[in-house]
DNA sequence: TGCACACCCTGTAGTAACTTCAGGGTCAAG
DNA sequence: CTTGACCCTGAAGTTACTACAGGGTGTGCA
């Protein structure tokens, strides 16, 4: 017989809110699950696994649309995995130029730190006239390269 | 006598759009400007280096709050400047730990898309397989921890 | 003078991935 | 029969913006 949770049970074992859980069902990224007498969400092993494939998804920073995706390749065993592939890749390219990004960052703002090394009246401080120029080139989009591209319209 | 610009005219000297100007102005990141009898927003060259002075602090990633406790230092010329050294070694620090948890990150993306060189059926990709498993411990917090802590309350 | 058109205004809602809260039900123990 | 731990739904808040609706302003041109 198959062992059944429920959701607090199911969060406490996999490290995660409860709150969080039934986000991801909202968001589809977890099959509605089935319902005890008094309404309560109940979870099996299956459903266990589901999650933590969706969690470790998130712990590699994933999207939701990213995760959604890659859940229905899951569900297609006999298609080629080639969009796998192809999903992981493009995600290890957003890693990558945000690594990149954040240097530039570092390195930048290790400069302008170096403007002050002795503290003195905000009026002298080097940092605060250095701030008050434009931004550096390479800082200029920096900060807007995120590992997800921001979305067009709106936030 | 100061010449004045209408907030296209910032927006594209500083380029920027016009909507983020107004938002600052909300945000209380900018002082609100004077009105001209139509009622348009008339910037002059202060207004337009505290702009400036804004813009280079957000190409740097710093949150709205930060920029605001930089913006109110900037106006206390006598204090000593110790606070904007510890505010920006603390940036400093948000954006070293983000980077060495995206390089972890990288890390374990690497190894998981080398479970797959060649396309199969995903029956049996191996990155599926890697996915399904619990996270690495190494990527357990990796992207949960941004540059600056996510807010605690709600979002 | 009339109108097109570029520009400006305010206010509201949408974005990602959650968290928090309000206002209630369920259920086992004491 | 009440207390307390747990569960439910639905709505709103978070960051830093962007987009859009519905309206005013102001200048050039016929």
């Amino acid at each position: 017989m198959p062992r059944t949770y429920r959701i607090g049970d199911l969060a406490q074992a996999l490290a995660v809110s409860v709150e969080t859980i039934r986000y991801y069902e909202r968001e589809s990224l977890l099959p509605p699950p089935a319902r005890s007498e008094g309404n309560y969400r109940l979870y099996d092993q299956a459903q266990r696994q589901h999650l933590q494939f969706v969690l470790h998804c998130r712990a590699l920073d994933m999207t939701h649309d990213e995760i959604r995706r890659l859940l229905k390749l899951r569900e297609a065993p006999e298609l080629e995995c080639a969009e796998v592939n192809a999903l992981l890749d493009e995600h290890i390219g957003h890693v990558t130029a945000r690594i990149r990004a954040l240097r530039a960052l570092q390195s930048e703002l290790r400069t302008i730190r170096n403007q002050c090394a002795n503290p003195r009246a905000t009026k002298d401080c080097g940092i605060l006239h250095e701030l008050a120029g434009s931004p550096a080139p390479t800082s200029r989009n920096a900060a807007a390269l995120a590992v997800h591209d921001r979305p067009r319209r709106g936030r």
